[in-house]
DNA sequence: GCCTTGCATTGATCCAGGTCAAGGATTGTC
DNA sequence: GACAATCCTTGACCTGGATCAATGCAAGGC
């Protein structure tokens, strides 16, 4: 491996390190519905809890440097995180927007596998990977609930490597913005007005395009009225159909938990 | 869900549905050391092989369609398979290139995520999903080995994500040689004349590219003496660390189970 | 309130890779 | 070993999205 995530690689925006420990219980966690914890009897959150930290950091931070040592595991409980890669001479690829109850911090060789920076605050649970080890065989439950976390996050990546192999750029961003609104849903919030945290250019280093074709798309489907833009942090749909029929729907809802068998 | 997987749908190639019920024991199963089968003892491995049934299917065989109920999982032993989604207008993303070892059978609501076609004739241990389950909760080893494979495929997922997000045609076709090469070596065979069971449409609609592209690619590599052709099905890499460098490296070998903790 | 600064949009132009169209090389079949 | 049937390669041309270059716009600092 090279060094080529220096100190401040950041795929967009400066990188800056603060973090404020903010410890709370895991009752209050608006995150348990869809996390790890989720099977967790309260005796059992306990032993949970008492291994992990509770910390915030602000917008912008990256918390993950992709190549450095993958000490910790991290449980998101609130904001958006960006997961990247980046290529050694720059080139950006942003394979997830991680969102309350999504883990990260999966390693190879010891090493984080990718960077994570957060686009908004956030908030997460922090594991010593040693110890979350440890209670792993005191509570197989958890390692069955990340199986099902990791399963359903297989199948997104598949999704995503269908829309960056063969779609539009226009078919692109009617995925993401149905994805972005099922998300929200499933996670309480309304799937309407969809929330975009996120700048143009970081959409564009998901979505394998440029800033200047996020935008000329945008604004083709708003002068289509299929979405309208409502700042540059939302878009509301206007035709929820014929976004679906751009899409190519496959955004169907059920992310059920099968696991695995 | 409509029905766009027909009886047919086979990404490049007719379907066929023969199969060949051919049990053995998993005492000469070549694929034990990398596979979900890894860590279990001898009497473990009966409880195993109780409860599943060993297959053998042709070349082109389509043994898994997306959108079909998803009754079973499939543990490949040899042979390549293609893992494909299809867009409504037929449009093919081969997601991944399946080899002794990974399993098979992911499911979204009771029905498999994606279709998989035999590349060359290919061996596998088939479960049913009920009855597999059954057995995670006697052996939760089962479930660990999973998880380990299941990260390792998402990690490889996220390195899709950037080639097909970022990566020209050039640097796509050797990174995928490098990988090919790596997995070859991974199960103990050479890595230097890669083997190359697909076809160029294949490695195409793997890497989002056209058929005619791809070989244009190989073509240009030729001739820059950086491989050889030896036939339609193997590439001898004559020069290493060239190809490397125009992969953008990241195919480090490590692919080491650290499993999530 | 003005100014900075980082987005976002829009336009003009370019090019990597797609598309269309022949041919050649393999592979399997009888 | 001749014939299909694929599969692969190569050439000519085209296009969707990248690149280059302004210009708009909104939010925070002072």
């Amino acid at each position: 491996m090279r060094d080529r995530v220096q100190e401040t690689a950041n795929c967009r925006g400066a990188a800056h390190r603060r973090q404020h420990p903010d410890a709370h219980t895991c009752d209050l966690c608006e995150a348990r519905a869809f996390n790890m914890c989720n099977a967790l009897e309260p005796h059992e959150l306990e032993r949970l809890a008492a291994i992990m930290s509770n910390q915030r950091v602000e917008a912008g931070t990256t918390f993950i440097e992709e190549g450095a040592p993958a000490d910790d595991l991290f449980n998101l409980t609130a904001g958006t995180v960006k997961v990247f890669k980046l290529l050694p001479d720059g080139r950006c690829q942003i394979t997830g927007f991680m969102m309350a109850g999504d883990f990260l911090g999966l390693s190879r060789g010891g090493a984080y596998a990718y960077s994570a920076t957060a686009v908004t605050p956030v908030t997460f649970c922090r594991f010593q990977r040693p110890q979350l080890r440890g209670l792993f065989n005191e509570l197989p439950k958890i390692e069955r609930q990340m199986l099902g976390l990791a399963m359903n996050e297989l199948m997104a990546a598949q999704d995503q490597m269908v829309l960056l192999g063969r779609k539009t750029a226009r078919e692109r961003i009617a995925s993401f913005l149905l994805t972005l609104s099922d998300r929200a849903v499933r996670r309480g919030r309304p799937g309407n007005p969809v929330d975009l945290p996120m700048t143009r250019g970081d959409i564009a280093d998901y979505l394998g395009l440029t800033t200047e074709t996020v935008s000329r798309s945008f604004t083709q489907l708003k002068t289509d009225r299929v979405i309208a833009l409502k700042g540059n942090h939302a878009v509301e749909i206007l035709d929820l159909e014929a976004l679906e029929d751009i899409a190519g729907i496959d955004e169907r809802g059920e992310l059920a938990f099968d696991s695995i068998a």
